[in-house]
DNA sequence: AAAGATAGATACCGATCGGTATCATAACTA
DNA sequence: TAGTTATGATACCGATCGGTATCTATCTTT
């Protein structure tokens, strides 16, 4: 099995594990070796140094909830629909997240925010493209009548993105849905009152 | 200057600064010796380990933060000025963060969720702590008359917290404080509409 | 099948980790 | 003021950190 391309994307997949549960900078290496039957040298050939596993890692987290979302998100038609397809996804997260250790944004944005400065710039792209997502429903709601005229569409979105991954937050440390719950209840309502 | 009372006390507010902004796994005993400007024997002489140093400064911080919102709290007297004294904290936080480094809960949630049942059980307590609180302040205004019988207070203290934290989450990594101003601006229409 | 290129293993590097045993000195007490 | 105690400094421990030079084995190409 010395296919390269299958090698790093299991190396990565494993530390999407580690990464999202333990952290980047409390992961080691031996932690992956261990995880991915590998050793060192098969790791370092494949990343240039260990940050660079991170940042293709977060990455590979986000774009695959990225392409998640939006696949629901085109399969529905109404702007109602739509951002009811974002909570509906986010109900999911606590029966069966995607990933362990709770939202991959959320876990690489508390961690680099102070710190890390090139993996807080790949974190910050990802959130403010899902923000921009989330807009472009909005107004594209406007235009389909759906959505009121004045409704501050990058607020509301702000709200929903803020509120979903403080409620993931709150249930991961509780050890209890029901705050995400509540949470994901009061966005809902406020998307049946959009216009 | 040999006060071991002052001697701990600076060391959990150096300690305080370098947690909350690098993270408690990812902070070393080296880190606090510079910071200090003491070696590692003065702060063993303090803490039986770093678990425990991380213990007594998240504490601390939580305990500063709790103590400041519980005199803005008792500041006001009807419903909706305390819930407006949590909000107008979480609005100064943009500008003058009580502590630097973003919220100290959200931080150590982030962090110990998976990996640290003990730093957890104590942000776990102080999160259940605050939304009680919360809770609290609604259920004593369904008894004025100031929110209405049927008000889903639990849930309400879920949105809140998430919210807020979540808004400060969007805060720090985009470096735009209007996501958590929008937040704050969706609750606290919804404070003014309790009854 | 021979030769070259590539994937992965092994063994090692200096630096740093958390932690401790011991020592020096400052402060308190008798 | 002499002796005791509490506080902080020094020097060290084994383990582990991220990273690399080198070697082996497998695969591809001719």
């Amino acid at each position: 099995m010395r296919d390269a391309i299958k090698t790093k994307q299991s190396i990565i997949e494993a530390a999407s594990i580690l990464f999202n549960t333990k952290g980047y900078k409390a992961t080691s290496l031996s932690d992956i070796t261990k995880s991915t039957q590998l050793t060192k040298g098969a790791i370092y050939r494949h990343f240039k140094d260990k940050s660079e596993l991170e940042k293709e890692t977060l990455t590979y987290m986000c774009n695959t909830l990225k392409g998640d979302l939006r696949d629901r998100i085109k399969a529905q038609l109404d702007t109602q629909s739509k951002l009811d397809s974002i909570m509906q996804y986010f109900k999911e997260y606590s029966v069966s997240p995607p990933f362990v250790g709770g939202c991959p944004l959320m876990n690489a944005a508390i961690e680099s925010d102070d710190t890390d400065p090139k993996l807080k710039r790949v974190t910050k792209g990802i959130i403010l493209n899902l923000h921009h997502t989330i807009v472009t429903i909005l107004n594209n709601g406007k235009k389909h009548g759906d959505v009121k005229d004045d409704f501050d569409s990058v607020g509301f979105a702000s709200l929903m993105i803020g509120a979903l991954e403080g409620g993931v937050m709150m249930m991961k440390v509780s050890d209890d849905a029901s705050h995400l719950r509540s949470v994901i209840g009061y966005i809902q309502k406020e998307i049946n009152n959009l216009k």
